[in-house]
DNA sequence: CTAGCAACCTGAGTTCAGTTCAGTTTGACT
DNA sequence: AGTCAAACTGAACTGAACTCAGGTTGCTAG
C-alpha cells in the first residue's frame, strides 16, 4: 500500500525509488527536512549514501519530488470530488472533505508540503530540481485556480454574495491546509472532528 | 524605526545586535533562511562572518531570536488591542486588525515565522538556542490561549455557538496567518483589503 | 595621562553533511 | 557465455557553518 502511488511507469524492477521516497516522507514528515540527514534514509533502504543518487540528483531534488506527488495527489482528488457536483456548496463541502480524505502516509506529505512550500518560490541551479520545482509552482497555481473558479460559479449562480474569489480562494486554502502543521494522528481531536469543523468554517466564510 | 525593538536592554554602545538583526530580517524574508548565507548577513552589517558569533551563538539562534521577538510583539498588540473590549465580536474584530497593523519590516518577521515554525519543534543541541526555542514555544502557546479565551468568552455569552473552542481557534490562527505566506506588499490586493475579508471571514466562521 | 579590562573583532583552521568520482557488481536477455 | 544497462560502492571533494587563538578599541578608574 505504501508507496503504490510513488511507482513511476519507467521504473526498473529492482528499482528502489518507491522505497526511497516512502523513507524519505517518513523521516522529512516526522523529523523534518533539514534534521534528516540524507544517508539515514540511505541506511532505512539499505543502500550507500551513494545509491540515492542514482535515483534523485540531490535530497533537495528527492522532496521536491514528494511535494510534487503530493500535490498532483491533491488536485486529482478535487476534481473527482467535485467533478459532478451541480450545487455550488455541496460543491464546497466535498472539496473540503476530499482534503481530509487522507491516508497517515498522506498526512505526513501534506506536512512535508506546508514546511517547505518555500523551496518553490526560489529558482534551482541544478536542472531535475528545477523542472520539479516548476511543476509543482503550476500545480499550486491550477490548484488555486480550482478553488477560484468553484466560488466564481458559486457567486454568478447567487449561491455565495459576490467577493475577491482569488483571495477567498486563497484564504480557504490557508485554512485548510494550516491543519496539517498542527495536527497528529491519535492526538486530542479526531481527524473527523477537525474536518467537520474547518467544512462548517468554509462554508460560513463564503456563503451569508 | 527599523531595528527600534530589537535593542535588548544590556547592550553595549557599539553592539551591532540589532544591525544584524535587521539584515537577518531582510535576508531570511526576502530570500528564506535556507538559501542565505550566514556571511552574506556579516557582510551587509560590516563585519568579518566571525564577529557574528560575539552575538549569536548560530544562524539558527539568530533566527529562533527574529521569531520569538515577532511572537512577543504579535502578542502583545494582540493584548493590547482586545483589552477594553466587551463586545465578544468587537473583541474578534480588533484582533484580526491587529494582526494586519504590522508595518513591512513586522511583514518580513511574520513571513519568517511561518516558513521557519517546524524549527520550534525539536529540542536544540545548545543552551541558548534552545532557550529561545522554549520562549517561542510558549508564546506560541500563549496565544492560542488567549484566541481560545476569547471565543469561550464569546460562546458563554451567547454571542458565538457553542463549538471547540480550541480548535476554532487554531483554525482562525491558522487562516490569519496563511496570509504571510503568499502576500506581498505592492501585489495585486492591497492589505487593507485582505485585512477587510479575512475579518469578515473570521467572524462568521466563529458566528452563526 | 595611562593602565586595565571588557566588549568587540579577525584570519586561519576545523567539521560535517551533501555531493562527485572512478570505477565494480548484478541480473535480464540474447 | 557474453553483453549491457541498471544498480551500486568506497574514497575523495566542497562549501557553509562554526571554532580557535589571539588582536583591537575605547570606556573607566586611579
Amino acid at each position: 500500500m505504501t508507496g503504490a502511488r510513488l511507482v513511476e511507469p519507467d521504473e526498473g524492477p529492482r528499482s528502489k525509488r518507491g522505497a526511497i521516497l516512502a523513507a524519505a516522507i517518513e523521516y522529512f514528515g516526522e523529523t523534518g527536512y533539514e534534521t534528516t540527514k540524507w544517508s539515514a534514509v540511505a541506511k532505512q533502504v539499505g543502500i550507500g549514501q551513494t545509491a540515492l543518487y542514482h535515483y534523485f540528483e540531490s535530497k533537495a531534488h528527492c522532496l521536491l519530488t514528494i511535494m510534487r506527488l503530493e500535490l498532483q495527489r491533491s488536485r486529482d482528488e478535487f476534481v473527482e470530488a467535485t467533478r459532478d457536483e451541480k450545487d455550488p456548496v455541496e460543491a464546497l463541502r466535498a472539496a473540503v472533505r476530499a482534503a481530509f480524505a487522507v491516508s497517515e502516509h498522506e498526512i505526513l506529505q501534506m506536512r512535508i508540503l506546508q514546511n517547505n512550500m518555500v523551496l518553490l518560490a526560489g529558482t534551482r541551479a541544478s536542472q531535475r530540481e528545477e523542472t520539479e520545482r516548476r511543476a509543482a509552482r503550476e500545480l499550486v497555481q491550477l490548484i488555486e485556480r480550482d478553488w477560484t473558479r468553484l466560488l466564481t460559479q458559486g457567486m454568478s449562480q447567487g449561491a455565495f454574495p459576490v467577493r475577491d474569489a482569488h483571495t477567498l480562494a486563497l484564504a480557504l486554502l490557508g485554512l485548510i491546509v494550516s491543519v496539517w502543521r498542527w495536527y497528529r494522528p491519535g492526538g486530542p481531536t479526531p481527524l473527523d472532528e477537525v474536518r467537520d469543523l474547518i467544512e462548517g468554517c468554509c462554508v460560513r466564510m463564503v456563503t451569508e
